[in-house]
DNA sequence: GCGGCGACTTGAACACGTTCAGATTCGGTG
DNA sequence: CACCGAATCTGAACGTGTTCAAGTCGCCGC
């Protein structure tokens, strides 16, 4: 029965993903990754490049589970507001599972050559699903807002997302209580502040953000390109 | 004249700080750090916890670096946007000589139970500093505001810092070209909307986002009561 | 002078992530 | 079967941050 149709890749990266749920990042070692395994050490290099790689799956798996969590909740729902809210929340509930392991995730993820920064190649298909989810979240919604603000508004809102596991990671109130309240109420804020946006005084303001974000798409662009 | 004044402990921390300017903070080796230092590899941990401790000093540095520049900058201006735009552009200048170690230390500073969080009871000193810069350059600004976000503006600008500084680390474009792009354009930015802000529609929208802020702020305190 | 105590210093030793030169396995070819 | 080359695997060894038991030094009370 076991060690049937999984191969030596697939064994340590399962041995590596529990060890690290059960005891966190720092304390996994490789030796113990390896032993779980049950290959010597030196074969988890040869499979991975090091101990960062191994938590890659993570990323995949969070995004997964947002999604179904996310459209579970949006069914039948139309409410631009609901919608979104149910995205956050979707977001929340999964994200608080890993929070044991959050810290070394996001020190890692922070540094932005890499690979396991949530700008990175290696990260697109964790980022793509969640663009997704938002836009599946805007056109299933009775959002009506200038068209150019909705294109732009599936990497505003990503940008938001990546924002509110900043402050959950900083947040050391019992059950990060003081993040969920202000993600709680970020839905309607954000859902009022779209609705008045569409009036006309509001136009330079608009075009300064959106030009703002163009800007650092463009930046990120040429970035890729030249390939640092 | 050498080592005349110069206890151990300055000898240490003086010796890291240039190793980590030369080489960047993952190439420095406690090892090379005693050894400029002249004194054992054992010594540097008698007076340091750790190498984490070593980087304190390059937070004061900053700053009390760009506070200088900064009010050297506005001496005389009395614009809103002008002062603020100051501040932002004092602050890059300055961060932009420790950019080869920037990834090194967000990394670090990310961590929240770090002692090199921004927001730890060691990192108050230089945040307090920020503070004060930004509370000197509201109080000799024409700035006319609601007296709630007035007193709220100086966290608030010190939280957008935060941000800039972690979309400064993320920006890979030459010089950060991208980064004072948006940062030029911030200042303006922030001051039309204050004014605009002043306006009776908009009530709602500062009272959430005050209220926001406050909640976040008693979180805080709560936890450093609790004492985590 | 002497004993002792606390501040300071030391380098060996530990556990860790990582590397590497070689050993082993295995499918295919003569 | 014999042989080869590539894929796979191995554990010793390296450099790292950190710990620690032991050593050294200076000063105070007697």
């Amino acid at each position: 029965m076991p060690t049937l149709d999984s191969s030596t890749r697939d064994r340590i990266v399962t041995a590596a993903t529990s060890l690290i749920m059960e005891r966190g990042y720092d304390k996994t070692t490789m030796r113990a990754i390896a032993e779980r395994a049950e290959v010597s050490l030196g074969s988890t290099y040869y499979y991975f490049g090091g101990k960062e790689e191994l938590v890659q799956g993570f990323y995949l798996r969070i995004a997964r589970e947002t999604c179904a969590r996310a459209s579970a909740a949006m069914d039948g729902v139309t409410s631009f507001s609901k919608r979104l809210d149910a995205c956050f929340e979707a977001f929340m509930d999964t994200s608080e599972e890993y929070r044991p392991i959050a810290d070394s995730l996001l020190s890692l993820a922070i540094v932005p050559s890499s690979p396991l920064s949530p700008f990175s190649d290696q990260s697109r298909p964790a980022r793509d699903l969640f663009l997704s989810m938002y836009v599946d979240m805007i056109d299933g919604s009775d959002l009506k807002t200038d068209s150019r603000l909705r294109q732009a508004l599936p990497d505003l809102l990503w940008s938001v997302q990546m924002l509110i596991t900043l402050g959950w990671v900083q947040d050391l109130s019992p059950g990060q209580r003081v993040t969920r309240t202000i993600v709680a109420r970020l839905a309607p804020s954000l859902s009022r502040l779209l609705s008045l946006v569409r009036l006309a005084p509001f136009r330079p303001f608009v075009d300064d953000a959106l030009e703002g974000l163009a800007i650092v798409k463009t930046g990120r662009e040429t970035r890729a390109h030249v390939g640092v």
